[in-house]
DNA sequence: CCTAATAATTAGGTATACCTAAATCGATAA
DNA sequence: TTATCGATTTAGGTATACCTAATTATTAGG
């Protein structure tokens, strides 16, 4: 019994496969497969039924699970989940706004320290930035009580044509894309425009009211989401 | 391999070893016996042997360790000890003097998050601190360079007769007794004076200019750590 | 100097969270 | 309908960090 840390039974581990749940399903609870949670956390196919079969069989189940059919979070699943999403997004926040991390370091530490902070560390930090509902990705943190609004935005990656959008969020998972993408202007509250698209090149935008384009490859457009232009 | 987390081998077990072998060892290091660090430690002696074995057979040993003659830290043992040593130490400070933590509460979650803070939220915390030297105990904070200054202060438990204090410092342990003790104004810096002493009731003592005494039990009196007054 | 008590170690086991290799399931294409 | 292929699961192992019970060292007393 090594993790006298976490009486509730919710080791690092296991957060960190309902968080990759919680981000696969989507706001639609698409059911999620084994090959997919693999890919995301890194770990052999055989580790994720492993570990979903034991979820799935806890006292008070963290997911619902069917062989061969792909896992849904529980409500207490989805709950831990927030939880830690909303630690994650507020660890981001107090190290960009209190301690002055460059943007693109405050997800790998968040990604550590998430699972480890206690109530008063979550309340104290929130107070302490006057309880944000966006972090510095212009993603939007849960509230204490799980609950998460979800804007409709659209992935870059999904615009098909050309036209004016506000930039809704910038993904964290890469940081030598999201540094790039700050030297270039791309940060949430930016107004892009979709100058053209071509499949194979990706795409040619600009930012502001600059006339200057350059260029966004599929991959990167992967990670920004847009919000319909309100001008 | 579960702890991809710390490439240098050194998960939060070890650390926690490291780091009570430096306590029990004392300013003198003495050798530790396994006893005193399974008491320490909360393990069983069994648990004990077998990690110092492990710690010593190390590419780097952390430990030098000899059969039925207990364990000193190698230099690279003592280098990690004080390394967490400052984290701890650090993020009590952070947690006191920016979050506003009631001082009990401080050391439960340094206790956790020290194993897990990356050199830069170490580096950042420190200067929003303004490289403090002290932590709100009163123990004082290793350098990034792994030195700590030793101050020769006494315990009040080994104090005899009577007599005028600095209170230097106050343990971190436990909660409980450092809440009684705040509320009785034993806090670092607060002169104590010792009226008197007795083998079963423990100490009378009083604070500041005040001429009311109270009691503090041998137990509590171990947790105070005093310099001669210098008035 | 020997023995009893105490301290420390060895032996053997548990749970977590991974792994690889082998087996099996299920969806599709002939 | 069935053969096939990719996805998934089962079987069997590893390392960490604990545990208890049994054994062996050390040390202090008679």
């Amino acid at each position: 019994m090594p993790a006298r840390r976490r009486p509730n039974s919710n080791s690092e581990s296991v957060d960190n496969y309902l968080k990759a749940i919680l981000s696969l399903s989507g706001p639609e609870r698409r059911r999620v497969t084994s090959t997919s949670l693999a890919d995301h956390l890194g770990v052999a196919p055989a580790s994720i039924t492993n570990m979903l079969q034991k979820l799935a069989a806890a006292t008070v189940p963290l997911v619902e699970y069917e062989r061969h059919r792909g896992v849904l979070l529980s409500p207490a699943g989805r709950r831990r989940a927030l939880e830690v999403l909303r630690h994650h997004r507020l660890i981001e926040t107090f190290l960009y706004e209190i301690l002055d991390y460059p943007i693109e370091e405050v997800h790998e530490e968040a990604e550590r320290l998430e699972h480890f902070i206690s109530e008063r560390f979550e309340e104290r930090i929130a107070a302490k930035l006057g309880h944000p509902r966006i972090d510095p990705h212009g993603h939007s943190i849960p509230t204490m009580e799980g609950e998460m609004t979800e804007r409709n935005s659209i992935l870059l990656s999904e615009v098909l044509g050309e036209g004016s959008f506000v930039i809704d969020s910038v993904s964290d998972r890469d940081p030598g894309a999201l540094r790039r993408l700050k030297a270039s202007g791309i940060r949430p509250g930016a107004s892009l425009r979709v100058r053209k698209r071509s499949a194979a090149a990706g795409y040619s935008v600009s930012i502001g009211r600059s006339s200057r384009t350059f260029a966004l490859s599929h991959e990167a457009a992967d990670g920004i989401r847009l919000l319909p232009s309100v001008k």
